[in-house]
Formats: structure tokens, C-alpha cells, sequence
DNA sequence: GCAAAAGTGTTATCCCTACACCCATGA
DNA sequence: TCATGGGTGTAGGGATAACACTTTTGC
């Protein structure tokens, strides 16, 4: 038992996932196998411990939850309405967490019955108030990716410019042109082509770029 | 007493007030009159109650540090560093508000001995991490100054265009040209003329506008 | 040879920037 | 009449947006 003079909330950290597979954004969710909302899906999470920052808490929650680590994570807000959870006062730092789509294969390594990649457009209804932040980690995803180079975190190390550009598409939800994206994306001057090429199926082989600065987030413009 | 089955950290809320005065961005400081950090000057806040909302429990403590309500408000990141408070684990949501120089005078009613105005550039040391706060809720400012009417929260209910002008001078710390300041102002259709106009000094009257969604803060370009 | 994605330039438009002078007033 | 801030337009340069065809490969 802990003895406080003055009443404590419980602090949480939820953890936003999101990945691109399949032409789609999708995002990862937990089945809740205990009470309350068992059996809902929910976005994976869980308390902080005494003697951890948040952000180690965020990331120890997302290997324990999923077995992936070293990607990026950044503080999205902190939701704090009481009664959002019927136990208690639980207040919620949120994170959200960008995965390329070659470690999304890891994730089926646990189990695959209480974890799920939805996209999108079909998410279950969710516990607690996370659908609101799921949305709201939508939002800003779709804000950074005008003015940071956010958008790589879901790129393999090697990718080419096509599939950079679909990264933009598919979370913008709209067609760019071909050409001046490619024009755009190099100016940036945050990728460099690596020299080899890829071939796969029965049309010409694309270059293959790397990111000058992986795991780094600039602001661009 | 207050009894769980886990440890659970405390939760406050800090705030960072800016207001515009005397041609600097300043910053609302109170004077600490108990230990921890007693006598340094450090962000108001405090804890949450059990009942509140955290935005809540922001505006309430701004009200009771301050004497200052309806402002705009905004959460802007949440610090939870094991150590960041010698007593307990302290988890603080940090805010930060906007203050017209209108309101300003108000404050001058609480004990002055232990609020302040500093210029940014003139902070003392502050208590625990509010330095870090402080210099997030600048960073935020200036990076919302550019694709946000953020700005109009600093200005008084009529106002000229250079006042205008000053507020975005005096944050970004540069000089900008009238004319085109002028063009862009009104291009953002954010501001009307109220049809007066002020005069003070041995000079022309200056047109008056108004915000036209005043209290609403829009994400432009 | 054909289907399918990779790759590549030019032009028109819009927006941003730079820049200098007259106006209305109070002292 | 003079000092002070209020108010106004235009031209050039750079970035963005629209747009279609050739290349390389696997089958």
C-alpha cells in the first residue's frame, strides 16, 4: 500500500502506432483482456513506473507490447478528463509512434489473437476516450508532414522516390505529381541515391535513396 | 490519507504567460514562498484537484495566481523526469497563455511583492525545470506565430495595424516591412476596420480594426 | 511486342520581397 | 513649420503547379 497526505491520480502512457502496409495507413491496437472495456480494442499502453521518464515509459510499453524498438516517438498531448477511466483518476500522456514497414513483420511474433493493424477508415470502436486521440494523432501526423521530414520513419533504410511519394499520398489522401515531387523531395536535400537499383516486375528498375540523417526529424521551409 | 495499491506520482500544472509590454514579450514569474526552491522565481501552477479537468485546473490556478481569466490557453508539453521535484515524482502538463496588454493591469492587484514581468531576455534562474518550460513555450510561440492567428490574443479588442505589426516584430525578434505587412494582414480576411480611428500624438489618426472571430485562434495558409 | 512502372523539362502563374514618398496631426 | 507615425503601389525574382512522352524491363 502507498500512503499519500493528498489524493494522486494514476498516470498512464498510450502509445499511437502507426505503420503503412498494404496502400493504407493503419494503426495498432490491443484487445483489452481485463476489465474495464475487456474485449474492446484500445491503443497499447500502460501505468509509468515510479522511476522511469515518460518517453521510457512510452518505449517500454511499445517493446512489451509489440517487440519493436529504436523508432520514432514523439509526446502528442495529455488527456485528463475525469471519468475517462471508471477505476480512477488516470491520467494519460499520449505518444505517438511511426514504424517502417519492415519491422511490422516482427509484430506477429506475439500474440496474434490480442494484437491488430486496422487502417484507418476501419477502426473498431475503441475503450476509453481513444478514439479522440487516434484522431488527434492523425492530425498530427498530417500537419508534420508539411514542415518536417517526418515522412521517412516509414521508409525502409532503402527506398525509392515512388515509394516516398506514396508515403505522402496515402496519409494526405490525395494524388501528387509525379515530377515535382520528385523535384521537390530531392531539393530537400535530405536524401541521396545509394547507387543500386531495384528490380521487380516487368517494368524498368527504379534507383534506390537513402536518408542523409536516419532516425532524425528536421523542420523543414 | 489516501491509500493505493501502486505508487502513484503527483500531478500539477505549470503555466507560462506571456503578455507584450513595453515593446518586449514578457514573461508572468511568482516568487516561491515555500520550500522547495523557496524565493526562486518559478512558473505559477499547482496541483490538480481530483475533480477537475487539467485545462481546468490551469485556468483556475491562473485566476488565483494571477486574477486573470478568459485568455487564451493552450497545453503544451508534459514533464515527468524522475527527480524534476526534490519532494515527491511530480508529472507537471505544462500551458502556456496569452495575455492582451489590456488585462495586464489587473494583476497588479495580487501581492506584488511576489509576481512579476520579466523580459525574456532578463529571467532570473528559475525553480525545478521551468527554464526548459519556459524556453519550449517561446520555441512554440514563434513556430505558431507563423501558420496561426495566434497573435491577435496579444492585442486589445481595437487595435492598429502597427500594433499589429509590433507584436511580430517583437517575437521574431526582426523588422518587417509596413507595406507588405500590411498586405498580408488583411489578405488573411482575419481583421475588419471598425470604422474609428485613434489619435495620439502630434501625428496622423490611425485606423482602428477589430479581430472578426475574436477569442478563436485559426490555422492559416 | 506489349504491359507497367521509371524517369525526365518547360512554361505560366502566383506569391513574396524590396523599395520611397505623401498625409494628417499636435506642438 | 516641423517632427512624428499613418498610409499607399509597383516591378522583379523565385517558387509552385500544370502537363506528356521516352526508357527499361519481364513475360
Amino acid at each position: 500500500m502507498f500512503q499519500y497526505e493528498y489524493p494522486h491520480p494514476a498516470v498512464t502512457v498510450d502509445i499511437t502506432i502507426f505503420t503503412i502496409s498494404d496502400n493504407q495507413l493503419k494503426l495498432l491496437l490491443i484487445r483489452r483482456a481485463m476489465e474495464p472495456c475487456q474485449g474492446k480494442w484500445a491503443l497499447p499502453g500502460g501505468f509509468i513506473k515510479m522511476d522511469e521518464d515518460l518517453e521510457t515509459a512510452a518505449r517500454r510499453e511499445l517493446v512489451e507490447e509489440t517487440g519493436i524498438s529504436d523508432v520514432y516517438l514523439e509526446q502528442l498531448y495529455t488527456y485528463g478528463k475525469p471519468g475517462r477511466d471508471p477505476r480512477e483518476r488516470v491520467i494519460t500522456i499520449a505518444y505517438y509512434a511511426l514504424i517502417p514497414s519492415d519491422k511490422v513483420r516482427l509484430q506477429a511474433a506475439t500474440d496474434a489473437e490480442a494484437v491488430g493493424w486496422f487502417g484507418l477508415d476501419e477502426l473498431p470502436e475503441l475503450a476509453f476516450d481513444h478514439s479522440e486521440i487516434a484522431e488527434m494523432a492523425y492530425q498530427r501526423l498530417v500537419a508534420k508532414l508539411d514542415y518536417s521530414t517526418l515522412s521517412f520513419q516509414f521508409l525502409t533504410p532503402e527506398f525509392t522516390l515512388l515509394e516516398l511519394q506514396r508515403v505522402y499520398e496515402i496519409i494526405l489522401r490525395e494524388e501528387l505529381d509525379k515530377r515535382n515531387f520528385r523535384k521537390w523531395a530531392l531539393a530537400l536535400e535530405q536524401i541521396e541515391e545509394t547507387g543500386e537499383q531495384r528490380r521487380e516486375g516487368a517494368h524498368r528498375p527504379a534507383k534506390l535513396y537513402r536518408v542523409t540523417s536516419p532516425g532524425k526529424v528536421d523542420i523543414i521551409k
